[in-house]
RNA sequence: GGGUGUUUAGCUCAGUUGGUUUAGAGCGCUACCUUGACAGGGUAGAGGUCAUAGGUUCGAAUCCUAUAACACCCACCA
């Protein structure tokens, strides 16, 4: 057979994936085994792959593959959020391209648009995972707006509002103007922004005296219903009880006092518009302040502006600055930087507004993922370092505001019946609302038109923080045996900026809900940087296209580069040379085959002793990583486990192994060192797939023909076994021992194989480093038998010296090793004055005491034989 | 303003309750070698006052204090 010299992933991806697909590997159903399941962070309907769905859903499909192949029944469940906000706002500005308002459209139609778009791109990014090779069982695929889904949440929402946890209110909430909805805090971006402080003279009542108030918002003057002084404030304490003219509006307003007030800023008085301004609202709660709202919807100004009515807000500042300059009221305007709030999704500068909300209260809530992850350990954060900023949000947890005046989501099932919206019901329903309504009204004429549904939708948080439970039914039927067998789930892996928004969400619903926690472990990823060290995002357009990235290097190779540089939790720098690395080691590993299958074989022959000790070697070397590996999966550690297998594999298998038992050019190979290392190979095969899963599988099949239950997909996890240290540690030795040489051998034409033979002839592994070192010397004696010269190579720490033959100045060497000499005697000295310290010799464990006799003779042994050696020159 | 974290080789990072560390890896770099598995491979080498300054300790990259730079989170002063 023909095979390339070069490893072409593109050419396997797809015939492997359909294969696996076809057979069925990924699916999964309840059965006997323990089952080890991830549900996907889902990603946005619309949205398509970029490097941070890369990173997390690679790790996802290392860890599930690994799962299935240590026997566990894996499961990891796909799908899409419907991301209410981002995707609303993609199909206004598309309907907007095609001339169409939102505001023209009904509810109805424009949730047709919604729906068209949904289904034209919802299915592309599950495509692109596919391409990544994630092993997903795509038959659960689900949708955050599918039926069952939403009946899950809209389920959630009644039971928490008859538990009196769900409650409406008239808050301050971030109202964007240009989406015409409320944020939640964690939607809003603050941004520096010039602006500028405008000192703006205020009329005491019935008296000439100006007050001066600085504001950064003039037109809100015309919502003030009061100035605010500092109690302490000896400057305006003649304010105290008397009444100041909004300018413009001409209103009188009180003077309160309140040591809110920041005397050092701007001139120490607070213009208080209650309805604008989160603190202010706060203020006019508490001294009872009238409160004038002067926005609409789209914060243009109302009847309350006046003469502005119908600006836009900004329009207005600029008026109003005008018209205050022009009245002399404008005293002075300087330039003030400070931060705005704008919304993630339509960078519109955010207006605080007062509206009518639903909120969740999130103190009792929180209680149980409180100890869960922080006392009772059930929950493990990966890395830890993220406990701090998770208590730190849990303590200071605020209801949260789950409405949203979008169309595109789980409606509000809140039923108003009244002539205001004071009198509602909720219900599952609108036939149990119409009977809760007549109830609650007592009459029972109320007919299913006299009831209307609150025009909002639940953001979408509220849908996905029931992920875990809701994918398994768990909501709707808390008993089915599906979420009984796959809840908890295993992992969750998913980046740290949704920490609060989605993982701490999930927590307190499994904890509501059904009293357990949704998973064991949160592994959470860094930010995928560029190599400058900046956030990957569309708008600098840094983020490299990453189906573009595996159709040029494979997405073996480029799930390997991502691997490569992810510690958890921190971020990463990401380069394309990765992906090459990544690539140049699928490339090694695929010629490391070429050659093994490239081998004639021959029956006469028997295993020389040095395959037979290669062998040994290698199997100890593989199991020892293979504890290795283990052990890093067991922390999460999954870049240090691909390293190790990457130096396993390059180092050790091929540059040695390989090497090692390599026939002779033209000569065959006796068969059963072949069929033995053709086993180990397999073994390499097992532990890479989770990492590369196509190149690993392609190679499998090509060592042997399999049957699908054969594959490499579904094969077994090899299991660690205890390593024969004496076996490696004596190989060590011969590699050192080798490199001592060949440094010294560059006149001598003797290959790597000779000198091998020679050492194995030489039964060089045995207990006594000195020893070997004697007959290692005998052996180069005969290489060369003129040799006197000295040369020297380290084992582990220590120095070693073997006659070599190549001429050396001895003068040179006199000084090299005098100089040596010299040093030894020094950490001689200064492990004898420890071990002479009373205090350590009573303190130090009698482990570390023991070390340092032990570096003590080495030591003094290395000094006697650096004598030696410097007197035989 | 409050908090958390980072700072170790040219780059990206390990370094696990202070003690097998005379501080490691991968990549890169330098030198040499290599006519059959590998537009590459092998061997060797250079390169670090572990951010800075103090302190604790028999012993500190590791613990404490302060400082600096950077990153992120929270709050947001009109």
């Amino acid at each position: 057979m023909q095979i390339p010299s070069k490893f072409v992933s593109q050419n396997v991806e797809d015939k492997w994936y359909s294969y696996w697909m076809e057979k069925d590997f990924f699916s999964s159903t309840p059965d006997d085994r323990d089952p080890y399941t991830i549900v996907i962070p889902p990603p946005n309907v619309t949205g398509v792959l970029h490097m941070g769905h890369m990173l997390n859903n690679t790790l996802q499909d290392i860890i599930i593959r690994r799962a299935r192949m240590q026997g566990f029944n894996a499961c990891w469940v796909p799908g899409t959020d419907h991301a209410s906000i981002a995707t609303e706002a993609k199909v206004v500005a598309r309907l907007k391209e095609q001339g169409i308002e939102k505001s023209s459209l009904s509810r109805e139609a424009f949730l047709n648009h919604a729906w068209d778009w949904t289904h034209e791109y919802g299915g592309v990014i599950l495509d692109q995972l596919k391409k990544l090779g994630c092993s997903c069982d795509w038959n659960r695929t689900k949708f955050t707006l599918d039926p069952q889904m939403s009946e899950s949440v809209i389920d959630t929402f009644v039971k928490l509002f008859n538990k009196g946890l769900i409650y409406r209110g008239y808050r301050m909430v971030n109202w964007d103007p240009e989406a015409k909805t409320t944020l939640s805090d964690e939607e809003v971006i603050y941004e520096e922004r010039d602006g500028q402080l405008y000192h703006i003279a205020y009329n005491v009542a019935d008296s000439d005296e100006k007050v001066i108030i600085a504001t950064t918002r003039p037109e809100t003057l015309l919502g003030d219903t009061a100035v605010c002084i500092h109690p302490q404030d000896e400057r305006y304490f003649h304010l105290k009880g008397k009444q100041l003219v909004v300018p413009i509006a001409k209103r009188k307003i009180p003077v309160i006092e309140d040591e809110y007030v920041d005397m050092e800023f701007g001139t120490g008085c607070l213009k208080v518009t209650p309805a604008h301004d989160i603190n202010d609202k706060a203020l006019g709660e508490k001294h009872d302040l009238e409160v004038i709202d002067i926005f609409n919807d789209d914060a243009s100004l109302n009847h309350h502006g006046l003469d502005f009515e119908g600006m836009d807000r900004f329009v207005a500042r600029k008026k109003i600055a005008k018209t205050l300059e022009a009245s002399g009221e404008l005293v002075k305007k300087e330039n003030h930087r400070h931060k705005v709030g704008t919304s993630e999704r339509t960078k519109a500068v955010i207006e605080p507004r007062l509206s009518d909300q639903w909120f969740l209260k999130m103190e009792g809530l929180a209680q149980p993922a409180i100890n869960a992850v922080l006392e009772s350990d059930d929950i493990r954060l990966v890395p830890e370092k993220f406990k701090n900023t998770y208590r730190h949000w849990m303590e200071n947890i605020r209801d949260w505001n789950i409405s949203r005046q979008l169309w595109w989501g789980q409606q509000i099932p809140a039923y108003y019946f009244g002539k205001d919206s004071s009198q509602f019901v909720v219900a599952k329903d609108i036939t149990s609302a119409l009977a809760l309504a007549k109830e609650a009204s007592g009459n029972s004429n109320l007919k299913p038109d006299d009831l209307r549904q609150d025009e909002d939708v639940l953001d979408t948080w509220f849908s996905s923080w029931l992920w875990p439970i809701s994918v398994f039914n768990g909501v709707l039927e808390p008993d089915n045996p599906e979420i009984n067998y796959y809840y908890p789930t295993q992992d969750l892996v998913t980046g740290p900026d949704i920490l609060f928004f989605w993982v701490a969400r999930m927590i307190m619903s499994g904890y509501e809900l059904r009293n357990e926690k949704p998973f064991s472990n949160v592994y959470l990823t860094g930010l995928v940087r560029d190599k400058q060290g900046r956030k990957m995002s569309k708008q600098l357009g840094n983020s490299p296209d990453a189906l573009a990235l595996i159709d040029e290097y494979g997405a073996d190779a480029v799930r390997v580069g991502l691997m490569l540089s992810s510690a958890a939790g921190n971020d990463l720098l990401f380069d394309e040379s990765l992906c090459q690395q990544g690539k140049n080691f699928a490339n090694k590993i695929w010629n490391a085959y070429r050659l093994v299958e490239g081998w004639e074989v021959t029956e006469a022959q028997e295993m020389p002793p040095l395959n037979k000790a290669a062998l040994d070697w290698y199997e100890n070397r593989f199991h020892q990583t293979l504890n290795t590996v283990d052990d890093h999966f067991k922390k999460y550690r999954i870049s240090d486990a691909l390293m190790s297998l990457y130096k396993l594999i390059w180092d050790d298998f091929c540059s040695w192994f390989l090497e090692m038992i390599k026939p002779a050019y033209g000569s065959p190979i006796d068969k059963p060192t072949l069929v033995a290392a053709k086993k180990l190979f397999e073994n390499n095969l097992r532990l890479l797939h989770p990492f590369m899963p196509f190149l690993t599988e392609e190679l499998w099949h090509f060592i042997a023909t399999r049957n699908a239950a054969e594959a490499l997909v579904v094969s077994q996890w090899p299991e660690a076994k205890q390593v024969n240290q004496n076996c490696l540690d004596d190989f060590e030795m011969i590699k050192q021992i080798i490199g001592g040489i060949r440094n010294f051998r560059k006149e001598k034409n003797i290959g790597f194989k000779e000198q091998l033979i020679l050492i194995s002839e030489a039964h060089i592994p045995n207990p006594e480093v000195i020893l070997k070192l004697g007959q290692l010397s005998s052996i180069n004696h005969q290489l060369d038998e003129k040799s006197q010269s000295l040369g020297s190579f380290r084992v582990g720490k220590s120095e070693f010296f073997i006659p070599i033959n190549q001429a050396i100045d001895p003068e040179e060497e006199r000084k090299k090793l005098t100089q040596e000499l010299k040093y030894a005697e020094g950490f001689l000295r200064s492990v004898e004055k420890k071990l002479s310290n009373e205090r350590f010799v009573s303190n130090a464990p009698e482990k570390v005491i023991e070390l340092e006799r032990k570096k003590a003779t080495d030591a003094q042994e290395r000094i006697t034989l650096l004598k030696k050696s410097i007197s035989q020159l």
